[in-house]
RNA sequence: GUGGGUAUAGCUCAGUUGGUUAGAGCACCGGAUUGUGGUUCCGGGUGUCGAGGGUUCGAAUCCCUUUACCCACCCCA
């Protein structure tokens, strides 16, 4: 028989168990920061019709989309969570209370060439908050926060949260009578951290943009000092046009929650470069780097748009979210060894290991120790008592328990704790209390990162 | 989509101007050790040299074609 050669599609990412268990961790800890803020789970699903995915049409997305037929239907694979949050909202709008706050993980799909830390096929973490016609504010300054405790959660603490406006932005642009090209000078303010200045301003001058039009963008983006400083100068700008100090109130009113919502000032920042690419943001973006990795660029970024499901419904309905690259950000993390690797990870917390022919004994102490609350495997397989050991050894099961003639006949077990090495015969509900013990104990306050 | 690179054991890779039976480390398997793993010692190569064709007495090595993957750009998480 011909055999043919295993693959995983490159872009497609696929680990071993105990790195699966980090990943899943990771989610667990999302869920629950998420829902400390009051988002409600969400699932939709990963194939859509096309026409739904695609009704804005156009750009990018029409170019990397997995688009494909099956019989007469014209079917796609979602390509982030946010368009089919707004079919979601459209549809159910009548049964929904707003503002809607939920979130969701799951993989999204992109066709384009794969590399470092970037995938075809990866998982997204969204949150965002609807609002039925309007939507205060307090919802963009509460983001960070949310940001700010999610990885702090996870055990991250050299990040920092980048927020600019769009409507500062726009509304210089407009000062400078540039409305016209916005898009396209925001797409190239965002690269300044990558081409550096002088690029920078010879792309501005290839789109059109005058020698003086260029040195005020420039001067407007190279604005320095604190987030305090910041706001200062762009003061300066007031007066000229009402986007731009709707906009600058804006960021002021963003800026000036942290405090109160606990985010402290290194983990934040006014960054006036921050622009994103997409053009649907209307108010606050958000991007998020770590601040030793800046060349993998942002692992959460997100902002404030005015109208997500405009091509499904007639009701307006602004609102707020980001997106945590969770697939990117898991690579990031393995490749910079930031994951800590205890056994935690271990699919179980003991192995039952029986000695003699008689499993009865042990199927029993396995039972009881699953009652109790504690992982346990029992290892049935007629191999050798180092091969039996061994596979304790790998899998990183912190305790083994022995039950042979000797214990059977005393009605005792044997413990052996795998990583001091000690070995002690007891009763089983005291090796459960013991087990149990150790298990919370190197579980307490146990970071993901770190 | 554009440009560059790589392809040899499960993994990371070495392999000279083309030369005999293609190597190393790690991993894996067996033994020392049938009631004690992770350390140590001894033994074991597990291979269509990505695929197809060509040049040659002889190809992992040179040429052509092709596929896959990687890096950068575009864009983005």
């Amino acid at each position: 028989m011909e055999r043919i050669k295993p693959r995983t599609l490159s872009g497609f990412m696929e680990l071993l168990p105990d790195k699966q268990a980090q990943m899943e961790r990771i989610m667990d800890t999302l869920r629950k920061t998420y829902s400390l803020y009051g988002f409600a789970p969400l699932d939709t699903p990963i194939i859509e019709a096309s026409e739904v995915l695609l009704a804005k049409g156009g750009g990018e997305t029409e170019k990397q989309i997995y688009r494909f037929t099956k019989g007469d239907s014209d079917l796609s694979l979602r390509f982030d969570l946010t368009v089919p949050l707004a079919k979601y909202v459209a549809i159910n709008y009548g049964q929904l209370a707003f503002p809607f706050r939920r979130y969701q993980i799951g993989k999204v799909y992109r066709g384009e060439r794969a590399q470092r830390g970037r995938f075809r096929e990866f998982y997204q973490a969204d949150i965002d908050v609807i609002g039925d016609g309007e939507l205060d504010i307090m919802n963009e300054a509460e983001i960070p926060a949310i940001i700010y405790r999610t990885f702090t959660a996870l055990g991250l603490k050299k990040f920092k949260i980048r927020v600019n406006n769009r409507k500062v932005l726009g509304g210089f642009f407009t000062i400078l009578g540039l409305s016209d090209k916005a898009a396209d000078i925001m797409r190239t303010i965002d690269k300044l951290d990558k081409i550096g200045p002088e690029k920078c301003r010879a792309l501005l001058l290839e789109e059109g943009v005058s020698e003086a039009g260029a040195d005020e963008i420039m001067g407007f983006i190279g604005i320095s000092g604190t987030s305090a400083d910041k706001l200062e100068s762009l003061k300066n700008y007031s007066g000229r046009s009402e986007v731009f100090d709707t906009g600058l109130k804006e960021l002021e009113a963003v800026a000036g929650c942290l405090p109160a919502f606990g985010v402290p000032e290194e983990s934040f920042e006014i960054d006036l470069t921050i622009a994103r690419g997409l053009d649907y943001y209307t108010g606050t973006v958000y991007e998020t780097t770590l601040t030793e990795h800046p060349e993998i660029g942002s692992i959460c970024s997100g902002g404030r748009y005015d109208n997500l499901a405009e091509y499904y419904t007639d009701k307006k309905l602004p609102g707020v979210g980001i997106s945590i690259g969770l697939s990117r950000l898991f690579f990031i993390l393995e490749e910079q060894g930031m994951l800590s690797d205890e056994a935690i990870s271990a699919p179980a917390d003991a192995l039952v290991i029986p000695m003699t022919q008689d499993f009865s004994k042990a199927v029993e102490t396995a039972t009881f120790l699953r009652e109790n609350g504690i992982r346990t495997m029992l290892y049935s397989e007629n191999k050798k008592f180092k091969a039996k050991m061994s596979y304790a050894d790998k899998l990183g099961v912190p305790f083994v328990v022995f039950i042979g003639d000797d214990e059977i006949k005393d009605g005792v077990i044997k413990l052996k704790n795998m990583v001091s090495g000690e070995q002690k015969t007891d009763t089983a509900q005291n090796a459960a209390s013991y087990i149990k013990a150790e298990i919370d104990r190197r579980g307490a306050g146990r970071l993901i990162i770190g």
